[in-house]
RNA sequence: GGGCAAUUAGCUCAGUGGUAGAGCGUUUCGUUCACAUCGAAAAAGUCGUAGGUUCGAAUCCUGCAUUGCCCACCA
């Protein structure tokens, strides 16, 4: 039998081993297998992450602990990894890194070159990221959101829903973000608390000025857009004013008085002012009661024509000088500090306003109770997750804008008539089209005219990643494999559900009719040491590759398997140590295994010993449990389930009790019972381990492989372990614990006597009814280094049944 | 305002009805024979709080408090 060498180089040796597995296709997806498929929908990053901190590492070797279990239980894994790299965030990374600021400065064609670089550049540092974390991918299945298939598929998608009437085209007033300059969908925005003033505003009544009518509002910069007021129906006190005029100050227009019961009576005065569009209920008044339109402001943001002498200004400087001015007139009659919540744009934290633009919208507010049902047919892990995809779906207000005004996405394959404005569509086979570059090959069906307007627009980037499922299997592609869809599991953080789970669930119903995986996993946060949200933002982390350069991949794996599924993790340094440190503890414990295991025959025979009967039944009950916790997907209940066994009783305890016979060549018996034990506990031990720290296993299945060339190429494909009922063994169970009572009880005594775990005592006296514990005397005699073991009257009680005696 | 989760040793967490657990940290002791990147041992908790159910509650129920998150409100 080789030998493991003195010190176990982690960088070397993690790197070596990446190129093993790398060389020897350990991780290919087996197309023509007939073995059962487990499919994994993996989320690509973005190429605007290129900052990898080790919430991304948790989550993804996280997934990544299932899916080497799997693999070892005899699955054909399909694992890709792709790069979601079209779309705003890498659009907005790419105006970050080159200081784009006014996008009429460069062309078009000039940025997407751009943002093709910059994410290839992206895909690289993550490529080189994962594999140095041991990421078991398939790199032949990489994906890009921005290629070709990923193109089609998403326009393919497209022309599907056209032909389904899923698919609307209108014009209607949408959330906007005056900073990306684009709009946006109910998904794409978060809440974020702002101190801000109410402000009470005098508007006095057209038939008689000296009549003022107070108003509150928080956005007085919106005066200009004040298109009616607004009082309960059933407010006594404005019942008369219902059907007047009003007149707004500065601006001077005359605004209907109007009544409507979603007003509150007892915010503010219970006077409404109803602007073009403060908010999403002046959106649905302005549709309901059809009021006027007065939008004062252009896509940037900026004050237009109907601000009159406010024109130019930006809403937030507007509203310095519209407060002032109203000061000056005597106009405002208070001002009320509150802390009010607004929606911004998550991606740049801008807050939202609305804007009147022609979109295209799926249709989801039509189907909620589909999306429901559909939710509660997948297994969700933790469960508890799914209450928030419930959540969201109860609150939902909007269709799914899926139109961005920006230059970098999957174009839509979508002109308009020049003379009749008919919408002209490709021919799927043509797929993918940009509509700037390509004509739709016949005149227009309904008026003959050749003459196109192409959409400008780009797609939502989660239209293409809604998809991930479909561009897997390759839908109705030339090579599409039907075995790959529906998935069996998606991994992802909860912060997605809202908008990739739930779009991806859309999608495989609108297409389908089916669900896009059996499975969901769902992973917590990592945190950090104070327990806050990792962000680049605060800077509150190190570099991941920096963490893998002190103490390698395995120990920041094991760190990562540190909490339940589902739970946020803060991340602690000595976690990482404590890897390591669990690391060196298995190089060592197997060296010493190796120095037993030559010439010898490993497998078990009828004189197995009791104390290694006791230690193979434990085994069994560990591979019960552990297989148990991974199959749930709890990888944390599974690594200290391992940890225990192998730490306390494989390494504490039984290596203790059985050195003697170990080192002892004369009784051949006794030692060839102990090596086969040692064998059996160290490979399982090792494959327990393996989805969790996947190098270091490697590591010695190789040594061990030296002289038993029968295992597997790699321990990664070598099969999970099973419980062998042979093995079980209650009676040795029950007595071995006994005697690691006694064995424990004895290191106490050493201990508080001052004394060396090594030094003689005098002898063990034992007081139990139990006689078959004498077949384990000649090993605890040994590890407790007692010249004499003898039955008799003890005077220490470890149990019910068992008292001891132990004297120095 | 509605919902979800959490509250256990100094710290980070596990523990879903049967005598309170782990790792780290602290203290003490111990190295020829796998490992000082180690081993052994000790100290340390009225399990957020007030009630209830039960022979028995960290665990189940109810109220409250604190923290975090999700959603809604946004005049």
């Amino acid at each position: 039998m080789s030998s493991l060498s003195k010190k176990y180089n982690i960088l070397e040796q993690e790197q070596k081993w990446q190129q093993f597995w790398d060389q020897n296709n350990i991780y290919k997806f087996d197309q023509t297998s007939q073995k059962p498929i487990f499919s994994v929908d993996t989320p690509p990053p973005y190429a605007s992450a290129a900052h990898l901190h080790v919430g991304h590492a948790m989550s993804y070797t996280q997934a990544e602990f299932i899916i080497r279990f799997k693999r070892m239980q005899g699955y054909n894994i399909f694992y890709p990894m792709g790069f979601d790299d079209n779309g705003l965030p890498t659009e907005r990374y790419v105006e970050q890194k080159y200081k784009i600021t006014d996008k009429s400065k460069i062309s078009r064609e000039e940025f997407i070159k751009l943002c093709l670089q910059e994410t290839k550049e992206v895909a690289k540092t993550y490529t080189s990221l994962w594999k140095s974390l041991g990421l078991s991918i398939d790199w032949s299945l990489l994906y890009s959101t921005i290629s070709p298939m990923a193109r089609r598929i998403s326009q393919k998608s497209f022309l599907d829903l056209y032909k389904k009437n899923l698919l609307e085209h209108r014009e209607e007033p949408t959330i906007w973000c005056s900073s990306c300059q684009t709009a946006l969908a109910q998904a794409d925005l978060e809440d974020s608390e702002e101190k801000s003033k109410l402000n009470y505003i005098n508007f006095s009544l057209a038939t008689d000025k000296s009549k003022k009518l107070l108003i509150a509002t928080s956005r007085p910069e919106l005066l200009a857009a004040c298109v009616a007021l607004y009082v309960n129906p059933d407010d006594s006190r404005y019942k008369n004013l219902i059907n007047q005029k009003a007149i707004v100050p500065i601006f001077h227009q005359e605004v209907p008085i109007k009544s409507d019961p979603s007003v509150d009576p007892k915010f503010g005065t219970g006077l409404m002012m109803v602007c073009t569009w403060g908010d999403s209920e002046d959106v649905a008044k302005w549709k309901k009661d059809k009021l006027e339109t007065r939008l004062i402001f252009d896509k940037s943001g900026h004050l237009n024509e109907w601000a009159k002498l406010y024109q130019g200004l930006t809403l937030k400087e507007a509203r310095t000088k519209i407060i002032d001015k109203l000061q000056e007139q005597k106009l405002l009659v208070k001002q009320e500090d509150i802390t009010h919540v607004l929606n911004v744009h998550e991606r740049c934290k801008t807050p939202v306003e609305f804007y009147l633009t022609k979109q295209w919208f799926i249709k989801i507010l039509d189907n909620i109770e589909d999306f429901k049902r559909q939710g509660s047919k997948i297994n969700w892990f933790p469960l508890s997750m799914k209450k928030k995809y419930d959540t969201w779906l109860d609150g939902l207000k909007w269709d799914w804008n899926i139109s961005r005004e920006r230059y970098y996405g999957v174009p839509f394959p979508v002109w308009y008539c020049d003379k009749c404005h008919e919408i002209i569509l490709p021919e799927e086979k043509d797929l993918p089209v940009d509509p700037i570059e390509n004509k739709p090959k016949n005149p227009c069906p309904k008026c003959q005219s050749n003459n196109f307007i192409p959409e400008k627009d780009v797609m939502d980037t989660w239209m293409t990643s809604s998809l991930t499922p479909q561009i897997n299997s390759h839908w109705q592609e030339e090579n599409e494999n039907k075995k790959l869809y529906p998935m069996s599991l998606r991994i992802q953080a909860f912060e997605i559900i809202r908008t990739w789970l739930f779009y991806t669930i859309v999608k495989s119903w609108y297409h389908e009719k089916s669900l896009p995986w059996q499975d969901v996993m769902i992973s917590g946060h990592g945190l950090d040491k104070q327990g806050r949200k990792i962000s680049k933002s605060l800077g509150n982390y190190e570099p991941v590759a920096n963490i893998i350069k002190r103490y390698g991949s395995d120990a920041l794996r094991y760190w990562s398997a540190g909490s339940n599924l589902g739970n946020n993790l803060r991340y602690k340094e000595e976690e990482v140590k404590d890897g390591k440190k669990l690391i060196t503890k298995l190089f060592n414990a197997s060296k010493f295994c190796l120095m037993f295991l030559q010439n010898s025959k490993l497998e078990i025979d009828s004189k197995l010993y009791p104390i290694d009967a006791w230690i193979l039944s434990k085994l069994q009950n560990t591979i019960k449990t552990t297989t148990r916790y991974f199959n749930d997907y709890e990888y944390s209940k599974a690594k200290k389930e391992v940890y225990n066994f192998f730490w306390k009783n494989f390494a504490d305890n039984y290596i203790e009790l059985s050195k003697s016979r170990l080192y002892n060549d004369e009784n051949k018996e006794a030692k060839n019972s102990a090596q086969a034990t040692l064998y059996i506990c160290l490979i399982n031990i090792l494959k327990m381990f393996a989805p969790i720290l996947p190098h270091i296993t490697e590591e010695i299945w190789q040594t061990l492989k030296q002289d038993n060339k029968e295992l597997e190429t790699s321990i990664h494909i070598s099969s999970w372990p099973e419980i062998d009922k042979k093995l079980i063994n209650e009676k040795q169970e029950n007595l071995g614990d006994q005697i690691v009572e006694i064995l424990s009880e004895v290191r106490k005594t050493k201990s508080n006597a001052n004394l060396a775990m090594n030094k003689d005592i005098k002898e063990i006296i034992i007081d139990s009814k139990e006689k078959d514990l004498e077949k384990f005397f000649p090993d605890l005699a040994n590890a407790t280094h007692a010249q004499q073991i003898s039955f008799g009257t003890g005077n220490l009680k470890l149990n019910e049944e068992l008292k001891i005696k132990i004297i120095l």
